[in-house]
DNA sequence: GCGATAAGCAACTAAATGGTTGCATATATT
DNA sequence: AATATATGCAACCATTTAGTTGCTTATCGC
């Protein structure tokens, strides 16, 4: 499943919450995580299958309820993905800071 | 600008293709982050509006051309945000792992 | 067994998205 | 001056999306 789609289950101010949400305090459920968010079961529901098909959250089901669980491992590869680009760009940066250094450099009269 | 609308700029293929290219090599235009990505200029330019919207990279006009310079302090924030999430989860499984020990201590016979 | 609770499935709608094309404008280049 | 390049603006279309509602199924507690 390419970054993008981790990128984009994220891109969702309910999604995010819920995940906020699974990151901390007791085990959740699929009514649980869902409460609260002005939006109904069934729209909830839908998010989380998004977040479930990103490989952002896995559900476990037991008797009549599923419990949900966030998988640290995915927010790690776009953690990953996020500092990849970071430091590019400071290698970027510094490839033409240099590039400066030496312009100046050959500038500089005797 | 929310969280949501960073994740949100960076979960289309498309544009996450433009900020790989931004965070490297040479000084890019409108024009240059747009080749070969298999959609018209204007699509591509719609994608860019949206970075842009997001503050994820900034526009600098200058006679017939414009450069598209990347924020690295929005990739920071973006950074950020899943770091808090892994920390959240950690500090989770550790209060867990307390309360699953404290239960073996209170049942383990003397 | 019965009512309440947790959840799934399907159909439908309004609005957003991703893309296009056509045309206009300003700046370089020759 | 004439051409070519870089870009902007607006209208339009197809598809996806975000959300709803209604109905069904299964399990738990009494």
């Amino acid at each position: 499943m390419p970054v993008f789609e981790l990128f984009r289950a994220l891109g969702d101010p309910c999604r995010l919450e819920m995940v906020h949400r699974l990151s901390a305090g007791e085990l959740h459920t699929i009514t649980s995580v869902s409460n609260g968010l002005e939006i109904s079961r069934q729209g909830a529901r839908k998010h989380l299958q998004i977040l479930a098909d990103a490989d952002l959250i896995h559900f476990e089901s037991k008797g009549r309820e599923t419990t949900v669980r966030l998988d640290r491992e995915k927010l790690e590869q776009g953690r990953a993905f996020i500092v990849e680009l970071e430091a590019r760009w400071d290698r970027r940066l510094e490839a033409l800071r240099q590039y400066v250094d030496d312009e100046t450099v050959a500038r500089t009269p005797l």
